[in-house]
DNA sequence: TAGTTTATGAAAATCGTTTTCAATATCTCA
DNA sequence: TGAGATATTGAAAACGATTTTCATAAACTA
């Protein structure tokens, strides 16, 4: 598990403590490849780890996102989802905003136009996020 | 002014009322091509106008969005923000993550594109949203 | 292992957003 | 036009997600 080197080098480099906690976080948080808000991992840990407390949960996402192993996403719900960040490559999300399925895809023909348009303005760009909101197959299928 | 033909129709339609607040709050969000959060719009009208409450602005902003002359982003600040939608186009953004410009960009091939993946998913899209974060070209100068 | 520093969990605080409610304004139609 | 019905307003309270506080516990250092 490379991210689980990843995570204790930020740790180390940044004088924290590798905690049971975090471990047990970490490998939860790695095991799914879901996009987990805060209270969603909360729940699935609870279920073995009943001493972890929420407040532990959020910082440790937030480390996850700090240390690069974890990416912040906001899908308009009012909640924020961590996913892992895999490394092989980037992937952007399809969002139906009916049964609230979200799939991943990618298109570096997309990524290259973006490096384009960036370009124009001058901008280095460090990140995106691209988004395609509607309704999938199933609730189509299903009406209104 | 269309938008406002738009606004007026839409609250009709609704069975809701024209008030002079609304109206306001209207002709203040169209002047400019901010993208304004709550806060942002209920402070400047404030100046003018200091009867109007937070809430109202709020609830208006809300009906703007649902009518359709309003886009409700997030750029992950924690903040919604609202921009007018003209008529033209859409528009993606270039966030600058140091001094938080905002530069909007059009591009129509990755349009296409974006048609093309969600259809490969039996997608119907309604929406999407894309955003490149980086740093601006006045901020690269600047050094870090 | 003692001493120092950071992490934890529970509860409280915070922030943006949304709702409540009594008072006010708009709209309808006689 | 004006009374009655209905929606809107503004202030304050409620809300939900996130963040902070603080005393206790655990991890690291030498």
């Amino acid at each position: 598990m490379d991210q689980v080197k990843q995570f204790n080098d930020y740790l180390n480099r940044k004088g924290l403590k590798t905690t049971s906690q975090r471990m047990i976080i970490l490998e939860t948080f790695l095991e799914s490849d879901s996009h987990y808000s805060t209270e969603d991992l909360y729940l699935k840990l609870r279920a073995e780890y009943p001493k972890i407390g929420y407040a532990t949960v959020h910082r440790t996402l937030k480390l996850f996102a700090e240390c690069g192993i974890a990416a912040e996403r906001n899908f308009g719900d009012g909640q924020t989802r961590f996913e892992p960040i895999d490394a092989e490559g980037h992937h952007d999300h399809l969002v139906c905003t009916e049964c609230g399925l979200i799939i991943e895809f990618e298109e570096p023909q997309i990524e290259e136009l973006q490096k384009t348009a960036a370009a124009a303005h001058k901008f280095t760009i460090e990140s995106h996020r691209l988004e395609l909101y509607g309704r999938c197959a199933a609730c189509v299928a299903a009406g209104d």
